[in-house]
DNA sequence: AGTCACGTCGTTTTT
DNA sequence: CGACGTGACT
């Protein structure tokens, strides 16, 4: 193969680098997917690299796609038998083969933030928590970040001793894992803790893997989190023929574009590459091939006001190019309609098409005035995750049925469709069938088999048996040998008088929804006709499940996107519009208040990849006052303006639009004044980041992001209820009484035999005391099952 | 059990 | 502003 005479000397020596851990510092436009396609291609045909050998971990399914589609270009054969997904992906397939070494069944369900929530809920629910107090957000985000650093919950109060609830979070945690694991479920953190957890426990599993992923690359490195650094570092381990240990690891990112800390991504593990490898090679690509001279230095001149341990200039030959525009609106909707203008003047001059251009924004929210102003302007676009597809209602409730009929321990799917469509079956029913799943150790499903015992469940037991006997009717013919999933979802669509349901429940919207089934089926059936191995149900939902917005299929149709910064990370365009430069929005006020010099960093890091997505033009604009939440806002221009301002103002040519094209006009400014403090004393108003204002000024007043325990100042006029009403919510007193059991009232202790009227008898192996009653884990010769004391009915014998 | 009206609360960013 | 949960009513 010949190395492709267009590649600069350092993309060369990328390409050809064989042996050894590798970093390639590539910055933005730098021809890094270029490098990294044809690394593997030499690999392939120079070095005699088996694809079969090859693992390489991309960012989004799409660009896994398409890496694999450029590399098949490249080489003779075999490019089909390379692994190139995401980090989720890849984790869930090698999960899938060795479940079993973690006690999981291979066919385990993955959960998105929804069933997450749903099962948070059940555990604060159990406890008897103050909802208002503790939120699932506030335990899910905890644990996330625990597991994001391979916490797991029993080492959570050591490893975190200073935070508060410490103790209360970790046995939250506790809960929700064994939870989760009860439905043959992980959440999206533990695809990658779990795997870590897989290999430290199987040497049968590191090893089968180590073998066969003899070279192994990764891009983004930057965003990587402690989980995935650790999976990378066991991995990356091969001991060849002769012995010897092999670590071929390519690793290519950009620490100016890490921009995904608020999931726990490290920048450190980037930069600290060479204290892990020493023996690393380092490569810098510096030559960007996309952006004009100006946009460069723009991005160069934000940059570089944060802190650098590597430095790095980009530059480029393409010549200095258009000037940015930055432009002043009074409003948000003004600044949407500006934006619309330049398009509609551009595409019907022909001096560009509707794909040329991009709007991109800090928060989804932002997309509201274009998505009205752009069909106005009959500009057709694409916005990319407002609503992902999977997300939808009634698109979760399909899948819902299809994760019920595929995993049948999953009770929270089980649960969501028990009552859709409508068939009597009430919330009371259905959390008394929690409740004896619970203490009786079983999944919920199972727990429906028994309707007819549970107490205050009886006379929903004939709606509940047809329920059960639909699913497992359709479990069978899931089973079948060559059965066709999009026969079996529409067979079970219209078992369900689905459609019918949906024009019933809502006449306006059902046409939208039924589309949306409608493209569901075609989604399993292209699905069925593609996928590499067997065709199953389990394989769907995960590909469906990890599936992100922007993974979807490129219609033809020429259209503008409209996504927010993060999402347009790796993706280049013609025009962009870098809208919303103000304080508190760009960077966002979250970023200002909790940590400033972390939190902006990262901002300016964002920003800089917004600025680099341009190839020709940058436009950059900011709205005086912006609709938020409801009320105006009035931010000031955004930091990252005035970094442009004070050293580079020659790059920008500035406008400012006046107030009397909107038609809001100069009446809604006005109105905003009569009542200053309604506006003065917000959240999010009328702040600056002057360093004089910057502590003790108004916007201070906001900058508490826990409500429970500060108060913060609020003008009484504005708030006629400062206090909650003390006699609201008198306790109400737990309807069962088993809030104070002592571990000796239990009757047994751990090692005692019990019995037990539906697992027989058995030997208690441990008890731990849980919120509100002791959860007891004894072994019957069916296997462990853990049950919480109150429901179990254990007896000593 | 299901429906409707009202109050509340909140928004970074995503696999 | 709008999504969502709560509570009263049918």
């Amino acid at each position: 193969m010949d190395i492709d005479r267009s590649l600069n000397p350092e993309q060369r020596e990328a390409v050809m680098h064989r042996y050894g851990p590798l970093l390639i510092l590539a910055g933005a436009g730098s021809g890094k997917t270029r490098v990294i396609t044809h690394r593997i291609a030499y690999l392939i045909q120079e070095y005699n690299v088996s694809p079969y050998n090859i693992l390489a971990i991309t960012f989004t399914n799409k660009a896994a796609k398409e890496m694999k589609d450029r590399v098949a270009q490249l080489v003779d054969y075999g490019a089909d038998n390379m692994w190139v997904s995401t980090f989720h992906s890849a984790c869930v397939k090698m999960l899938r083969r060795f479940s079993h070494v973690l006690g999981y069944e291979d066919n385990f369900s993955i959960y998105d933030t929804d069933d997450q929530k749903s099962l948070m809920r059940t555990v604060i629910k159990g406890r008897n928590l103050d909802p208002k107090r503790y939120r699932e957000k506030y335990f899910l985000s905890r644990i996330s970040m625990a597991k994001n650093e391979l916490i797991g919950p029993d080492n959570y109060k050591s490893s975190y001793p200073r935070s508060a609830d410490a103790e209360l979070i970790a046995s939250v945690y506790r809960e929700y894992q064994d939870r989760l694991k009860a439905n043959n479920a992980m959440d999206f953190d533990d695809l990658l803790m779990n795997t870590v957890v897989m290999f430290r426990e199987s040497e049968e599993a590191l090893t089968y893997y180590r073998n066969r992923f003899r070279y192994i690359l990764v891009d983004e490195y930057q965003d990587t989190n402690r989980a995935q650094f650790e999976l990378v570092r066991l991995l990356a381990h091969y001991v060849n023929d002769n012995g010897e240990v092999e670590c071929n690891l390519c690793v290519v990112g950009d620490d100016d574009q890490s921009i995904y800390g608020f999931r726990g991504a490290d920048i450190r593990n980037i930069l600290d590459f060479e204290k892990t490898y020493p023996d690393a090679v380092v490569i810098k690509l510096e030559e960007n091939y996309r952006s004009t001279e100006t946009i460069l230095d723009a991005a160069n001149e934000i940059i570089k006001n944060n802190p650098h341990v590597r430095e790095k200039k980009l530059w480029t030959k393409l010549g200095s190019g258009t000037p940015i525009t930055y432009t002043v609106y009074p409003d948000d909707l003004a600044e949407a309609r500006g934006v619309a203008e330049e398009i509609r003047d551009q595409v019907d001059n022909g001096k560009a098409v509707y794909g040329d251009f991009a709007v991109l924004y800090r928060t989804n929210a932002q997309s509201r005035p274009f998505e009205a102003i752009f069909a106005n302007f009959k500009i057709p676009c694409r916005i990319i995750g407002a609503v992902n597809f999977y997300q939808r209602k009634e698109v979760k409730d399909v899948l819902a049925y299809l994760k019920t009929i595929d995993n049948g321990l999953d009770g929270i799917a089980t649960r969501r469709i028990l009552n859709i469509p409508r068939r009597g079956i009430g919330e009371t029913t259905a959390a008394h069938v929690q409740e004896y799943a619970d203490g009786n150790g079983i999944g919920f499903f199972e727990a429906l088999l028994d309707a007819k015992s549970i107490p205050g469940v009886s006379r929903a037991a004939a709606k509940i048996a047809s329920f059960t006997e639909l699913i497992t009717r359709y479990r069978m013919r899931a089973a079948e040998a060559g059965c066709s999933l999009k026969k079996l979802v529409r067979d079970l669509l219209s078992d369900l008088d689905f459609e019918e349901e949906l024009r019933r429940e809502d006449p306006d919207s059902a046409d939208d929804r039924i589309a949306n089934i409608n493209e569901l089926i075609n989604a399993i059936t292209y699905y069925e006709e593609n996928s590499d191995g067997p065709a199953t149900l389990s394989g769907y939902l995960a590909d469906v499940s990890l599936m992100t917005d922007a993974d979807t299929e490129e219609t033809s149709e020429d259209h503008t996107v409209l996504m927010t910064v993060h999402s347009a990370k790796g993706l280049e365009f013609n025009q962009v519009f870098l809208v919303g430069m103000e304080e508190n929005l760009f960077p966002s006020s979250m970023s200002i208040d909790d940590e400033e010099i972390r939190g902006v960093a990262e901002e300016r890091r964002l920003c800089y990849v917004g600025i680099t997505r341009a190839r020709r033009h940058l436009f950059l604009s900011r709205a005086s006052r912006r609709m938020l939440r409801g009320e105006n806002n009035f931010n000031a221009e955004s930091r990252f303006i005035g970094e442009l301002k004070k050293n580079a103002r020659h790059l920008l040519t500035e406008k400012r639009i006046s107030d009397s094209g909107s038609p809001f006009g100069g009446q809604s400014y006005r109105n905003s004044y009569d009542s200053p403090f309604e506006s003065g004393f917000k959240k999010g108003s009328y702040s600056g980041y002057d360093s004089s204002a910057k502590r003790g000024s108004l916007s201070d007043f906001s900058s508490s992001s826990d409500r429970s325990d500060f108060t913060p100042y609020k003008n009484p006029a504005i708030s006629a209820k400062p206090y909650e009403n003390p006699y609201k919510k008198a306790a109400v007193p737990a309807p069962k009484n088993f809030g104070n059991a002592s571990e000796s009232s239990l009757g047994f202790t751990v090692g005692d035999r019990v019995s037990h009227e539906r697992f027989g008898t058995g030997t208690v192996t441990n008890i731990v005391k849980g919120g509100r009653d002791f959860e007891v884990t004894v072994e019957f010769p069916s296997g462990t099952k853990k049950m919480l004391a109150a429901f179990a009915k254990l007896r000593k014998i």
